[in-house]
This record gives structure tokens, sequence and C-alpha cells, in this order.
DNA sequence: TAAATGTTTCAATTATTATTGAAAAATGGA
DNA sequence: TCCATTTTTCAATAATAATTGAAACATTTA
């Protein structure tokens, strides 16, 4: 994961409005949730909530799929396994400094 | 920890400059560098580094000590593990995806 | 105390980001 | 096709953040 790209998912996730949508999107898991239930959820506007969740969205942190009428959003938990893991490699000048374990979450839907 | 620390936090972390001198810190170790030293090690113009570093010490993401004519500053490795772990926990609901292992690195230096 | 070194503060400018409401697309059903 | 529902776009406003250079403050050595 390059630094940019880091840069920019710390950036999407440093907002109350954005952190809290990501959050529920979480706590959702794989199923996700349309973007009128994270409206409800979260108390944002819809116009707002799109524009968080395009930010969202162009950072990878969450993926979209339209189901009829709906946007269902789901969080991307590979990314987010990918920053976490920048966060913790590097540490303390490449001397191991305690055992590192990456993946902290499912990476997606299993296919059925 | 809470919901607006962890926007502090990530916040501080999600800027260029921030995440960099961030960054030589984490790979200093606890050792620490001195302000100068960070200056030199990422060309960022002192007045300008001084305020990031604030902002990553109000964040609680760094921590100082006076050390004669220097001030030497080092990553806060308790407050990026707490990070990580508020980003990790919640996940799916309650419904334990996978084994989650929460500190990536050394709390502290061990005191002598 | 005076001079040199290292760091921080201040004020001004520039740039970026968040929010709101209204209008416009896109989709599905009558 | 027409209508209702869901989501996104747009433009305007308000708020926040980054950078710069000069000055001020703090610490050590002569």
């Amino acid at each position: 994961m390059e630094t940019k790209a880091v840069v920019t998912a710390l950036a999407a996730l440093a907002q109350d409005s954005r952190l809290a949508i990501f959050r529920v999107l979480v706590q959702a898991g794989p199923t996700g949730l349309a973007a009128g239930r994270i409206s409800e959820l979260t108390g944002i506007a819809p116009s707002s909530l799109s524009f968080h969740l395009k930010e969202l969205s162009h950072a990878g942190m969450v993926s979209s799929q339209q189901a009829g009428r709906f946007v269902i959003y789901t969080a991307n938990f590979s990314t987010m396994n990918a920053l976490l893991g920048f966060l913790t490699e590097n540490c303390c000048g490449g001397n191991p400094c305690s055992p590192v374990c990456s993946p902290a979450c499912v990476t997606e839907k299993e296919p059925t």
C-alpha cells in the first residue's frame, strides 16, 4: 500500500460522519446496507451522506452495488486490513518488537 | 478509546507531513529523535514541523521531553495500538469473524 | 552576561473540506 | 408512459487546515 493511498484512507476515516458511516457498515458485515438505511442509522442528510460515501469509496474503504432501486454499500475489509498492516509494518526500524498479526477481519463475503 | 479521540488520532495521521513525521519516529523506536533531526529527515521547515508535532502531540500520537537544548520526540506506541484496536473491534456486528490480535508493537521503552 | 544553537509562536495568506437545500438522474411498478 | 421511490449532483456558504517568514523564547557554552 502506497503512502498516498494510506493518507487518503486515513483522511476518509478521520471525520465524524465518515467514521460513523464506516462503523455501521463494519457492523453490518458483508451483507452491507442501502444508502437510505445508512442515512437513517446515522442521521446524516442524504446529500451529505452521498458526498461522504463517495469519499469513502474513492479511498477504497467501501464498495457499492446496485440492487433494484437501492444502492448497497459494504465496508471494504481488505483495504482496512492493508491499512492496519501499513501502520504496523516498518515498526521500530525493522527490529521485530513483538509478534505482528495482520488480518483483523474477514476479507470478503465468501462465494456460495 | 472514544470516537472523538479516534477521529483526532486519524486526522493527525491523515496528512503527508505528519504521516512522514510519525513514520520516522516509529522507525526510530523508543529512543526518539530531536525536532531538528526530524526536520532534516523529512525536509519539513522548522515552523511547519513544530505545528505538526503539536498536532500529533495533541492527538496523543507522540510524546516529547526536553534534553538539553534539544526536544526529543517519540512515537506513542500505546496510542497507536489503541487506535488499531478500535478499528478492529466491533467488527462484523460482534460475530467473531477471525482471530483478532491487538498489539502490533511494543508499548514503551522498558524502565531499567 | 553575551553569543550561539535549537525550538516555538505569531500573523497572514492560501488551500481544502463540510453542509445545506433544490434540482436532476435512475429504477421499478401501475 | 406516468408516477413514486431512492440516490446523486450542483452551487453557494461556512468552516477548518497548511505553509511561510520573522520574531520570540529557552538552553548551553564561553
